[in-house]
Parts: C-alpha cells; structure tokens; sequence
DNA sequence: ATGACTTTCACGGAAAGA
C-alpha cells in the first residue's frame, strides 16, 4: 500500500482546477498539500473536489497565498492547526497542518522575498526561523512530512546557471542557511538529496521567454521528512508533463511515496 | 531590455510572483 504524498503549488486553485482534477484521478495520492490557491473560503471549489473524491482542510488567504492539504473524502483526520506561530503575517495564510495515517502533515507556502535586503526578504527569513521552531516542536511528537514551495534553491546545482543568479533571492546564503535551520530543528531529510543526491532535478519554471522549454528552471519546492519516517522514503519525482499543455501552473508536482 | 507571462480584482492597470 504506503503512502502517497504529493505537494504542488497550482498558482490559483480555481484557474487549475482541471489540471488538479486531472492529477487527483491521474494519481490519486493520500494528500496532496496546496499552495498559492489564491481564493478566499467562499471561493474555495469545495464541491468540485468533493465530486472528484477529495476533501479539504484549507487555509486561505483571499487574493494571495492560501494553503491547503486535501485528502480522500472517506480519511478521518485530526488536530488540524491553521497558520505559523510567530509567523511575521498572520494574516497571510501560509502553512497549514493535519494529522492522519500517524503522520503530522504540513503544507507550507514560504514568502517570495522579492528583493535581496528587502523587507520582505527580512520577513522570509523570519518566516523560516519561525518555521524551523514549530518544526522543532512537531518532530518531538512524531512523524513528521513537511511539503510546500519553500522559495529556496538549497545548492547551486538547483537551478539552471548559478552565474546568473548574482544578488538574486532564492540562492542567498541567508536563506539556504533558514531553510537548512529548517531540516535541522526536525532532523528531517530533503527527499529528493535523500533519494537522487545532486542529481538535477527543477519544480518551477517562469512563464516568461520559454524557460521551460530552455531548461532554465529551479528546485525550490521540496518534501522534507523527520529522522523517523526518512527510511521510509522509496520515491521521489515530479510530475514534468504539468508544466505544459492548457494553463498550466508555473509549478509542476512533487511526489513521495513511503512505505508502511 | 526597467521586458518577456499569468493571476487577481474589476473592467484598466496595478500588484505580485520568482
């Protein structure tokens, strides 16, 4: 059996929404952990999904963010706790965590931090260091997965051209050192390092110039497993044929899959 | 090349993404 755990930032849940679909039918993974739904709970497509099996436990934020795990309809989850604690905007709506299967599951949507010494790019790190305490805390309790788009490339090999990326976000030392505090509060492991080492692998491309097409990508979205269910990890992939065809994300899934 | 796309809200164009 195991289990299939899936995370995709679909950049507007309800633009997506067919291409979801197709990936919930396509794959049908035991949750698939949402970011960027970019709806506010009244808009959120509870009915469609429900039609396509799934249920939601959703954190959203209206116009930006917004976060969510869904699950099929007939899992009984527990303790679902909405937000960061000491997260700098509360207001942002962007992580979200439930429990099922034994496992705590969190779906994280880190800040993009726009600039280099920017305030935002003050607030991301001050995102992930409140990241990396409450993930201290989860793994005290048990297994724990946590899946999202971080907005980090962890290593030069995680993206196309390191020398093009001079001053830029996303490469910083500050932020692969919040995101390694990250991995380290929760003794957790990058899946795919754990799995495929420094083999090239990208999740985001940019809509602009054909980058897609170019190869000019970067691994910024990750599932990260604790010391206790790493063992358990028996793939790691992303699903590339969701960066093309009609209206795609600029994302394409992440997925898991653990063993009992 | 201070761009290139795509989304939201709202109905033109700003804001945000990465």
């Amino acid at each position: 059996m195991g289990v299939l755990v899936a995370t995709w930032n679909v950049n507007s849940l309800r633009a997506r929404l067919p291409r979801v679909e197709q990936f919930l039918l396509e794959h049908s993974p035991d949750v698939l952990l949402l970011q960027e739904t970019k709806c506010s709970p009244e808009q959120f497509p509870s009915a469609d999904l429900e039609l396509a099996g799934y249920r939601a436990i959703e954190h959203s934020g209206g116009r930006w963010c917004g976060v969510a795990a869904l699950v099929p309809a007939d899992v009984e989850v527990h303790d679902s706790s909405f937000g960061l604690p000491g997260e700098p905007d509360p207001s942002e709506a962007r992580w979200v965590e439930t429990t099922f299967a034994g496992i705590r599951f969190v779906s994280v949507y880190v800040p993009n931090g726009r600039e280099v010494d920017s305030p935002h790019f003050e607030q991301k790190l001050d995102f992930l260091a409140a990241a990396a305490n409450r993930v201290s805390e989860l793994a005290k309790l048990g297994p724990l997965i946590v899946g999202g788009d971080m907005n980090v490339a962890p290593r030069d090999e995680d993206v196309w051209d390191i020398s093009s990326f001079s001053h830029s976000t996303h490469v910083s030392e500050p932020e692969r050192a919040a995101l390694r505090g990250v991995l380290a509060a929760g003794e957790m492991v990058d899946a795919h390092v754990h799995l495929h080492g420094d083999q090239p692998q990208f999740t985001w491309w940019d809509y602009r110039g054909g980058s897609f097409h170019r190869g000019f990508g970067m691994r910024i979205d990750h599932i990260l497993a604790s010391s206790g269910i790493a063992e358990r990890i028996e793939s790691c992939a992303i699903a590339r044929d969701y960066r093309k065809g009609e209206k795609p994300s600029d994302h394409v899934p992440l997925l898991v899959t653990l063993s009992d």
